[in-house]
DNA sequence: GCAAATTAATGATTTATTCAAG
DNA sequence: CTTGAATAAATCATTAATTTGC
């Protein structure tokens, strides 16, 4: 009985909306790429990602990174609480104790048809260990200096071999960081590209 | 164990440093300015005090950061451990229960004789609720956007008045935003429309 | 139908915890 | 063992849903 009238607030001029709202479509992109498993995409990839769903309306790196770790935090808690629930049922009645299967899949999910894995560390060919996903954030902007140390690497072809399927990649990311070109296309020709919700 | 060593474009020596090693000078100064205060720079104070303390060596915005963080909640927690010590020679015997101090110090640093406050929120003058140490991170580098949006407020001058005897300062890190060109169109009071919650 | 009032979601920050280099 | 770095959990705060009275 709500009115239709769900008018999502444009960001027009003179109104920097103080948060993001995202669009359905960015959400949808995301929601995608969560499922084929991303879950803490480095610098470059959130760069990657936000520069996708640019076309959707105005967003940012921040947002992107924002967006993951809160899905996923709630995912988590999310599946907690059903686990909770879940076993709850059995303590509660009529449920005879015992032969079931209780370790589910429980992260079926996680499983091995991810895209995107995200283990913390990897030992790569020659025994090191690197990080994978290291710090997405605090660029600090230090003059260009992004990433100049530290680990930060890409996601190594390592389950390049697993996804010859290609079922939906939404956009490849190019696991070779490709685009090194700073694009400064901020330029104002976002939003209103699709509709609204 | 590095014998791969993360290489990169390292200024002058091929030493390819795994972490910030702060020097003694830098360290007593980010300790000058915790005492003095500071617990969580905005962007603008970490570069700031990024720029002055590499004069003595590397250094990085998020060095500054990392380094407030961490000494921010290993104080804290030193802080607790030396509290329950404390209650527990109470506990303990021999103190005749009553009579002492107990509520004492505890943030004595914290209460008034601070160059550098962190509330959270504070009225300003028109009564607009403003972040005063909003995001500092997450730069994500979008362009030059940097703060385009959001509160990002400096410092007020609010305590001010407190510090005349200015008894040492490192560095002023001028207090009102000087330097805040950006002339992006950010609209710059989000007045929340009703405080209520 | 429409907004004010209330509630539910969720974007954004801060704090706690963990990992790992030296 | 200390502490720089990174992640996860908790929390805050604002927006969107939804309810409610008109």
């Amino acid at each position: 009985m709500g009115s239709r009238s769900a008018i999502r607030r444009e960001p027009s001029r003179t109104h920097a909306v103080s948060r993001w709202s995202p669009t359905k479509e960015q959400i949808a992109v995301l929601e995608d790429l969560y499922r084929q498993g991303m879950r803490t995409p480095n610098t470059e990839q959130i760069q990657e990602i936000t520069s996708r769903l640019r076309v959707y309306g105005h967003i940012e790196g921040k947002n992107v990174f924002y967006w993951f770790q809160n899905h996923k935090a709630r995912q988590r808690q999310k599946q907690k609480l059903e686990t909770i629930a879940y076993s709850n049922s059995f303590l509660q009645a009529s449920h005879p104790i015992g032969q079931h299967v209780v370790c589910a899949p429980f992260y079926a999910q996680q499983s091995g048809m991810n895209f995107y894995p995200q283990p913390r560390n990897i030992v790569a060919a020659g025994g090191i260990v690197e990080s994978v996903v290291p710090f997405r954030m605090l660029q600090m902007c230090d003059g260009q200096q992004i990433y100049q140390q530290l680990r930060q690497r890409v996601q190594p072809d390592y389950n390049c071999s697993i996804n010859d399927r290609k079922t939906l990649t939404l956009f490849p990311l190019h696991p070779t960081g490709v685009l090194k070109e700073k694009t400064t296309d901020h330029g104002s020709s976002h939003a209103s590209a699709s509709g609204r919700h």
